[in-house]
DNA sequence: CATGGATGCGAGTATATACCCGCATCGCGG
DNA sequence: CCGCGATGCGGGTATATACTCGCATCCATG
């Protein structure tokens, strides 16, 4: 029986990519996706960041993020900036292209949370996030 | 406030790659992945079988299949076979070789699934199922 | 039977993600 | 002050994933 009940993780993978696919395609009149949109937050939010407390905030690896801030900053949506401190740290922080980015994807991000929420209602996207979080 | 509130699509990614990392690591030890595995009980399941069905069964882009299904060839664990009938599609089977590794992967899932549900609780796993099905 | 739309695939390109290695910098202990 | 472990990054490599284009095959219709 156990052989045959549903993987958890590829069910959470599925609900992932179809959740993803639907936010990407909310902002891709902006040019960005959804992970892209999740970045430019958490930077808006931390700004000026050093990769490595980014990795940490969005639980990814810092090679991931890396390569990621690559793409936001060829895009001219983040840049560097001189770090008074640690010469090590590549300190990025949000350009006026991004902070104007973020700016127009609010409402379109918004209305993707409203949609997910409409559809699931309010108690099982608290116990989605409560069940997350204790992943 | 809504601006402020968690990102429902970040979260069930953070969600996923934590997972994911978890199962993976689990099945490490047969060089295989959760995708690769969860790719692997599909093709057995519906073996033979085509790309495109297997992109519809998994819920993947058909050339998203193709690339990992390549993988899987190359490593000796799938095969492809002779096609009766439509001269385009490439039906793919489980050699014996990962007929062999889905056995002994068989257990290290069954450990996960264990864990997560151990750590879940019954009601909440079948909850996040139900909630994934609806996303 | 011939042709054109439908279908199945592969390849090109791009992003997301992880792991490992090597380099540069930092800071502490001697 | 000097050296060595700790830390921050970039690059290489690999897989997962999606979109698009082009090719081959299929099939229904004229």
């Amino acid at each position: 029986m156990s052989s045959a009940a549903p993987c958890l993780c590829a069910r959470l993978r599925q609900g992932t990519r179809r959740l993803s696919a639907h936010y990407d395609a909310a902002l891709a009149p902006l040019g960005i996706n959804i992970a892209q949109y999740s970045l430019l937050r958490n930077i808006g939010a931390l700004a000026p960041v050093s990769l490595t407390d980014l990795g940490r905030a969005t639980s990814l690896e810092r090679s991931t993020i890396g390569r990621n801030v690559r793409v936001l900053q060829r895009d001219g949506l983040v840049a560097a900036v001189r770090s008074d401190g640690d010469q090590r740290a590549a300190c990025i922080e949000l350009t006026p292209a991004g902070r104007d980015c973020l700016r127009r994807a609010l409402p379109l991000w918004q209305r993707c949370q409203r949609e997910i929420r409409d559809r699931l209602g309010p108690e099982r996207v608290d116990t989605l996030l409560d069940v997350l979080s204790a992943l």
